[in-house]
DNA sequence: TAAAAATACTCCATAGGTATTTTAT
DNA sequence: ATAAAATACCTATGGAGTATTTTTA
């Protein structure tokens, strides 16, 4: 049995008129009749009852004619489907967020992309640092990530999509917040809350604005993502510099404040040479318009 | 495409293996390669990622083999479904049950085409007179019918499955309500309630049974089915005689004798020579065992 | 270098066409 | 008498086979 078989019949069933379906078709209706014949014989089953002048569906046939138009649908569905995957309008994009960028970018991001590719399913990494997601982007198991640059040069490419200043958090109680302004040297001799790892980005930057004020910050304790660290620094353990996007996740008993005199960090979008389908370049596209 | 299609895809993406493919299907290696990328080709996808070392399932590809065997199980269901409707083991069955039958019998036969031909559906059309049931067998609308005999002779057949004694139904404060035995001569100078029309069976049956006691019925009152005709007798406004299966229908008010010296009545199973399908077959085997 | 997919080419099975017959209305 | 399905027969497309080449792990 063939497709073929079932689309002719069903149209002979529909018609109840093998020369209309023929013409329908595009077949004579000698082949129609024998095409029909040969699915009645593999069913074992009469389909259609005719006699010269006219045919009728018989009960068997009237189901069969149900379930041809089901195999057929789903034959149009997995088509239109299976192209909709191939051309990127729809399909499974898992996107990697570093530290606080989950929390202030993923709602435009998620919204843009629902709003654009609506047959577009998102799985999200949050508070990924910067070398897992490229790790994950190389091995494949991220499509996009959301990153700070720099990265290693391995196929992995992506686009600043901000640069955002750094800001200090403090705890309610500390003597920095609550006075005019804050820079980085009034933060000298205070006890600094980091992120773990030495190949943070953020670290660096952080490091490299004590280094320009003029002294060297001391790192007491170290915490894996940035709500561990406000949750230090809440609970006095010191002072955090941090990214402030970081003002998107409020903590009670932690105060940002503007910092002078700080480098600021670069947020990019990242993605795979290799592995950059074309609903990844979809996806590309719409956060593009997001993030100018 | 076709189901060839389909089916090769599917064998090829859950082997990852042409040449292993290739034995499955029983076909040569190179028309399994042919066909594949045929099915690429009009999809306008690449479905399989091959080097001549390995196949992979492109996520495009994955989706599809899904729809695929989504088509390919709807294809086995519909031959599977359409042989059970052919051979009689899956269907509709349009029953037809007169007066009081319904109430009497149709628990016992519904329970026993459940038992023994699951996949069957039953239609019950009940309270139907013997006329209606036939002219029903004829057009086609009914499949079988209980009924009472006996039947207009072109092409309805039937097997006669009881023969029930008639009762009579008097009110509770009726003077019969509670004597020890009752006569059909007892009846006599009662108002009786009928069944309508004049062609009744059961009707035929009373007025031969009157006049064997030497009298004839008065027909004070007429009604379409047992329930009015005992809610009339319930009423007051007479007796009636039906046949003993009307005490499956108990009714408040009405209070049922046995009736010495009335005719029987015959229930007998019909259908229709022409549209006897081997469903209908099917189902009068089961109900030869239960009314044997 | 060896396993496996792709390519080249051939053949015949069969889908589908034309002409004609049969049949029921 | 006629419309419509079935039958008979023919043609040619293309599905599937064998032999060979190409490729990459």
């Amino acid at each position: 049995m063939e497709l073929r078989h079932l689309r002719y019949f069903a149209t002979v069933a529909e018609t109840c008129h093998f020369g209309r379906a023929a013409e329908v078709l595009h077949v004579a209706q000698p082949a129609l009749s024998h095409a029909v014949r040969q699915l009645e014989q593999e069913l074992g089953v009469e389909l259609l009852a005719r006699t010269t002048r006219q045919v009728r569906v018989t009960p068997a046939g009237e189901f069969f004619l149900a379930e041809a138009w089901r195999v057929l649908d789903a034959v149009d569905a997995g088509v239109h489907g299976v192209r909709r995957i191939a051309d990127g309008r729809r399909g499974l994009v898992r996107i990697g967020f570093t530290g606080t960028s989950a929390f202030s970018h993923l709602p435009h991001l998620a919204r843009a992309v629902k709003q654009e590719l609506p047959e577009v399913e998102l799985e999200i990494h949050a508070d990924l640092l910067t070398p897992a997601q490229c790790a994950g982007l190389r091995a494949g198991t991220l499509d996009l990530a959301v990153l700070r640059p720099p990265v290693p040069g391995d196929g992995v490419e992506f686009r600043v999509i901000e640069a955002e200043p750094l800001v200090v958090a403090v705890p309610v109680d500390h003597r920095l917040a609550s006075v005019g302004s804050v820079s980085v040297g009034d933060l000298r001799g205070e006890p600094f809350v980091t992120y773990a790892g030495k190949d943070s980005v953020v670290n660096e930057a952080v490091v490299r604005s004590c280094h320009s004020a003029g002294f060297a910050p001391r790192r007491e304790h170290e915490a894996a993502s940035t709500a561990v660290l406000l949750a230090l620094v809440a609970g006095g353990l010191g002072v955090g510099v941090v990214p402030a996007s970081a003002r998107s996740l409020p903590l009670p008993g932690v105060v940002f404040r503007d910092l002078t005199g700080a480098a600021t960090v670069r947020l990019a979008l990242a993605w795979h040479r290799e592995h950059a389908s074309p609903l990844v370049r979809a996806v590309l596209d719409v956060l593009g318009d997001v993030f100018p």
